[in-house]
DNA sequence: ACAAAAGTGTTCGAGATACACCCATGC
DNA sequence: GCATGGGTGTATCTCGAACACTTTTGT
């Protein structure tokens, strides 16, 4: 990866990626932000991002970016939209490819910029709450990616990848009233939930909380991917 | 403008934009092509695309293009996904990011690629049935556009973009059903369409058919723009 | 026994679907 | 007078919204 100040004095044109990430812990929703280790916008926080190189198309790029980054490996993401305002990197025109991803957290939270780059300082999971102003354009390219899921997840289940593999029915609905920004009627929530048909009821119950344990319920990703072809097909 | 032969040999990185233009005509819905006038793909199909200069926005550069190559001006068009593969250009990486738009077909026949190039030998509206095998990777980047507008078509509605600024219900009607391909019930579709109060009913009347005249409608932006913000808003 | 969250049903209104006949007009 | 499309209403179903109390468990 080469230092992006060697490549901006002579380039004409360089497309980048960003990513937005999502995660879900502690009830709150959060995003992956790296610190950044380099002119310009040194010290800010910023979406990872960096270059396309040139034998890469951009969904491997958008997953190698991420990885060199932050150290998470693997990630599917979507495009969302494309930013190519003329002045929106300050040492030349940089169009840019903004990706998202919801990703659950358990287990996902040793993050490490690989050694070969020194771009990014650290990569912080930072509750929406907190989130500082960003480098660039990111405040806008995250602005669209949230609205992009909160409008999704109104109309397809998406949100289960933001959780742990068993969770609880009001675990997922604090999640949808987090991410909706309201409150939402719980007897109507896992009504709508469960007639939906993709959770899987478990045997098994909640552990160590000092009140009434709650059923666990797993994600049937068979049953999803079913559901989510007919809404695909339209009319019925 | 400069011609993409004299650009490719030393590029890095380039981009382009390629704009999708619905129509709907004679009852067809068809999409603006243009007749190749250059290598690579010299006399083939393809959509309207060009390279994007140093100077200008994406949106820009979307509206500049598709009145260079068509004669078409002040088109609005929305963006809806970038493509990137790495050879999905035969003579280097271009990515192109992708626009569409519905557009009024009467009163903009007269379609002229401007003089400043000689890209496009014509432009040319083409019925979705007749589509030959276009340049480059556009039958892929036609597909999305389709998707994405029939899909959009069947929480919003926006077709009036595509008809004549007075239409009877019965062509709205069959401009839905060309879009989604089925049959829809009249009685339905107009208690629908009415329901969503956005069409005003004129004193006037269908002319010259032998058969019943059908009342003429328009099209209220002002309702429509009302409707479109309780559609953006979340929850009620 | 008390605190905390789990779990559970019914009613209402809105909108989608299915379905068939008479009307106006030009030829 | 006939062919062609214009125009209309009702019954049913599904889905989302509103709304409150009992049960279980740990302390």
């Amino acid at each position: 990866m080469k230092a992006l100040e060697t490549i901006l004095p002579k380039f004409d044109s360089v497309f980048s990626i960003d990513c937005v990430i999502f995660g879900f812990d502690e009830g709150e929703l959060k995003v992956l932000l790296i610190e950044r280790n380099v002119e310009p916008f040194k010290d800010w926080w910023a979406l990872p991002g960096y270059l396309v190189e040139q034998e890469e198309s951009l969904d491997n790029a958008a997953e190698r970016i991420l990885y060199e980054l932050t150290g998470l490996k693997g990630i599917y993401m979507d495009q969302f939209y494309t930013f190519g305002d003329v002045n929106r990197h300050p040492q030349g025109r940089v169009i840019t490819v903004g990706y998202y991803a919801m990703i659950r957290l358990s287990g996902n939270k040793d993050l490490k910029p690989a050694p070969i780059t020194n771009y990014a300082r650290r990569a912080v999971w930072t509750p929406l709450a907190d989130l500082p102003k960003l480098a660039f354009d990111h405040d806008k390219i995250f602005k669209r990616a949230f609205d992009k899921i909160r409008n999704k997840i109104s109309y397809q289940p998406i949100a289960f990848e933001l959780l742990p593999e068993k969770f609880t029915l009001t675990q997922l609905q604090h999640l949808y009233e987090v991410i909706l920004n309201k409150k939402l009627d719980k007897r109507n929530f896992r009504k709508k939930m469960l007639n939906y048909d993709i959770l899987k009821e478990l045997d098994e119950k909640q552990k160590g909380v000092s009140y009434r344990a709650a059923k666990l319920y797993k994600f049937d990703k068979r049953k999803y991917a079913r559901l989510f072809q007919k809404e695909l097909s339209f009319g019925k």
